[in-house]
DNA sequence: GAACCCATCATTTTT
DNA sequence: TGATGGGTTC
């Protein structure tokens, strides 16, 4: 075992029994486990197959596995590394028949049961202003989190009438998953534990077959996790779980912190190992990150340290609002740039997602590449969506929720008053959806649509014929010759439209890909690996970007260079927890600033703005009290120093930059050694710009980079640059820039659109450059950064 | 069946 | 601010 220290080293080797290991930030934790296992199977020649690892993302999985399969070299494929939900799922499809379901079920994720939730909340006549689709959703999801049938959910309601109307909702939603022979993500783990709990003898074989587990981010663990956990550990009691209660921040999501605090009260004999010891972070960086997280009361005891240096201090800063700040961190990053660090060495981490708006455009503005970590899914897209509607309804005709997806889709001339018809029927006859269309012409009043119905039908049992005689990629691609999907993109013709169509060529590839991989290709395990595996694990981290993220994605992760953004009181901590009458929600919020902080490694620089625009109207804030926690003596405060008469027009102008300059360098330790020597540098990368920003269109690159999957409430970002052009700069761009244009010249910028050149200023081997945009006046930029493009 | 208009409402997210 | 959804109208 080497390589680790002795703390390590003692959770690594001790194997019988229960034990908590109790892992800071950046303690090593992932080479703690990895390593434990390995022990296991070299130095107590334990059989991989009865070792289970569970981790909560896919992401988290696979590094384990890489991991394992590189210290132990062999064997490792028999050891059962996976998510509480993937391992439900493989148990369930062996024996969710013995609690009177179809192996084959169909996994919803959140979009379906939304869906439902919806159908739910109409055929009951419920008023969605009083029980709302979000929060019923939510409801159910607790019930069963908490794993309480919709029996014990209604007792528990007692004589409420509300509790007993969400009660009514859960039953009816509950009913409807199971005529769809469909499950959600909690009855993953509900339906798991219900199979224990009915068949002992079930359990007893997995008891038998996983001698050793180990559970990773066990503060994330819910109530029906720590169940199954504890169902499955209690013949051996080889349990090692393993986290960190000051990083649990996703109680939101049903997380119950209680599993790791009390853990010692539900194991007495339980080992308690700590590993404090920080390899990440400088000493400054740590201690602040100490400081903030001793206000919490009801932790775990230990202080995390590290033998590093000092380093630099943090500092905070106040502007005047979002665009002074944004205009900053992305000033700040340029200077970085100059210096020759990576971009990909670099986040900025903010509360919430809508933050990250004018962050995208004062880095577009600049030139600065960056990517969204997060966000929405690759197969939350609307053409994925409809194409996965037909693979399920191919695959589980029951699945009524995909079949009135495509049933209409594209157009097909079905609309709700024959589907209404059809359902009426359906219910009517307690038959399933697909077989009331197929008995179409005996339903009154539907004369008219039948013609239209048989020929979905037809198409449905010609795709299924396709894919049990040439399998799935024959199946997709007969999806589209028949529905005629991407022919009536292609002759959309718009920007969009081409996006979809890539996506989809990426969908097919995902297919074909996945066809030549399986051992046993099939539909069924096809969907489940797209419901189960957020395509955010595809992610290419080859590419120069800066990191855009809320705190949550944040955790995990590690960056030399970090911006917290948005350092304000009721933005952070949100408005939200300082209203909350739980104690534990102001607690959480520190508990996020204390994974916010340790996320940095070398330079954590912290900035809010005193006034910002939230939800429509201007907000004056005060600084977060979480600033106010760090340690005077680790940060330098400044206050946005610049008069405002030199930032008018703040929002959008650059022209600032040497009225804002000094003051933003004044009188601090750091201004001259950063400040000097920036904008030196020139760079090559302006002419391969140009052609690719014009067409293209967002999410150019497909879906994978994260930059195109940003979400609808991110800016579509018109990916306009290149991994080629990245390189350069990142080696500190030797060239001097080169300019097709002079003064006089038409050129269009990226973001301000056409303007007539004014004057050009040579600065070093950059230039400045003046323009007068049609749309908003006068400005002047970099020419390495604004990358003109000559008209 | 599609295009518009107005009202409403806004943390955090993986599976 | 700005996205979304329901309702209305053509």
């Amino acid at each position: 075992m080497e390589g680790l220290n002795r703390v390590q080293e003692e959770a690594c080797s001790y194997t019988e029994g229960p034990l908590l290991i109790l892992a800071g930030a950046g303690s090593g934790k992932t080479r703690v486990l990895t390593h434990r296992i390995a022990y296991l199977i070299n130095e107590k020649s334990v059989n991989p197959y009865n070792i289970l690892a569970i981790t909560f993302t896919n992401k988290a999985a696979n590094e384990m596995r890489e991991r394992v399969d590189r210290i132990v070299g062999f064997g490792s494929e028999s050891i059962w590394v996976s998510t509480f939900h993937s391992m439900c799922v493989r148990i369930l499809r062996r024996h969710y028949e013995v609690l009177g379901g179809n192996n084959n079920f169909t996994i919803y994720d959140t979009d379906d049961q939304k869906t439902v939730i919806k159908e739910v909340l109409k055929y009951l006549n419920f008023d969605p202003k009083q029980y709302p689709e979000r929060a019923m959703l939510s409801e159910v999801s607790k019930a069963k989190e908490e794993y309480l049938s919709p029996d014990q959910y209604e007792r528990r309601q007692g004589s409420d009438f509300r509790g007993q109307n969400k009660a009514k909702i859960y039953r009816e939603y509950q009913k409807r998953m199971k005529t769809n022979n469909a499950l959600d993500f909690d009855d993953l783990i509900y339906k798991t534990i219900e199979l224990f709990e009915h068949n002992p003898d079930i359990l007893l074989m997995y008891q038998n077959r996983f001698k050793y587990i180990m559970v990773d981010e066990y503060q994330d663990t819910n109530r029906t996790q720590f169940l199954l956990v504890k169902m499955l550990a209690s013949k051996y009691r080889n349990l090692c779980v393993v986290g960190d209660d000051d990083q649990s921040i996703y109680k939101f999501r049903g997380a119950d912190i209680s599993n790791i605090l009390n853990f010692e009260n539900e194991y007495p004999e339980a080992k308690v190992v700590k590993l404090e010891q920080n390899y990440r972070s400088t000493a400054n960086i740590l201690n602040a990150a100490n400081g903030v997280i001793a206000n919490n009361e009801g932790r775990k005891d230990k202080s995390l340290w590290t033998d590093k240096e000092d380093g630099e201090k943090l500092i905070y800063e106040c502007f005047d609002n979002e665009y002074s700040e944004a205009e900053s961190v992305v000033r700040r990053i340029i200077e970085l740039m100059r210096r020759g660090e990576g971009l990909s060495d670099i986040a900025i981490l903010y509360r919430t997602n809508n933050q990250s708006r004018i962050l995208e455009e004062k880095l577009i503005m600049e030139g600065v590449p960056y990517k969204i970590v997060g966000g929405t899914n690759f197969y939350d897209r609307r053409e994925i969506r409809d194409i996965l509607g037909y693979l399920k309804t191919v695959n589980n005709r029951d699945d009524e929720i995909a079949l009135r997806r495509i049933i209409n889709v594209p157009r097909r001339g079905i609309g709700d008053t024959s589907v209404n018809k059809l359902v009426e029927y359906a219910v009517g006859n307690g038959i399933d959806l697909f077989t009331a269309m197929d008995m179409v012409n005996e339903i009154k009043g539907l004369e008219r649509a039948a013609a239209k119905i048989t020929a979905f039908t037809d198409l449905i049992y010609k795709l299924v014929d396709e894919y049990h005689e040439e399998g799935l990629t024959a199946l997709f691609d007969k999806i589209m010759e028949l529905t005629d999907y991407a022919s009536l993109l292609k002759a959309e013709g718009t920007d969009e439209a081409k996006t979809r169509l890539e996506n989809l060529t990426e969908l097919r590839n995902k297919i074909v890909s996945y066809e030549e991989g399986a051992e046993n290709p099939n539909l069924t395990e096809l969907l489940e690996e797209i419901a189960l595996v957020a395509d955010t694990d595809t992610e290419v981290e080859s590419d120069d970007r800066v990191s855009l993220m809320t705190l949550h994605s944040a955790k995990g992760l590690e960056f030399p260079y970090v911006f917290m953004v948005g350092m304000e009181e009721r933005l952070f901590p949100s408005g939200m927890a300082l209203d909350s009458d739980d104690p534990d929600a102001l607690e959480e919020e520190r508990r996020l600033c204390y994974v916010g902080i340790t996320r940095a490694m070398k330079e954590l620089r912290l900035s809010g703005a005193s006034t910002r625009m939230i939800n429509g109207s201007r907000n004056y804030s005060d600084v977060s009290r979480f600033i106010k926690e760090i340690p005077s003596n680790l940060i330098i405060r400044k206050a946005d120093k610049a008069p405002s008469y030199m930032r008018k027009n703040s929002s959008y102008d650059s022209d600032d930059y040497s009225g804002y300059g000094s003051g933003y360098g004044s009188g601090n330790s750091y201004g001259g050694g950063y400040g000097s020597g920036s904008y030196g540098g020139g760079s090559s990368y302006g002419g391969g710009y140009g052609s690719s920003y014009g067409s293209g269109g967002y999410g150019g690159n497909s879906y994978s980079s994260g930059g195109s999957g940003s979400g609808k409430k991110s800016l579509k970002v018109e990916k306009p640059y290149s991994s080629v052009n990245m390189s350069s700069l990142k080696k500190g761009m030797p060239d001097n820039t080169d300019i097709d244009y002079s003064v006089g010249d038409t050129v269009k910028h990226i973001k301000f659109g056409k303007g007539v050149v004014t004057q050009i200023d040579k600065m070093g081997s950059d230039y400045e450059v003046m323009v007068n945009f049609d749309r908003v006046g006068e400005k002047k930029m970099f020419a390495s950064l604004a990358k003109l493009k000559k008209l």
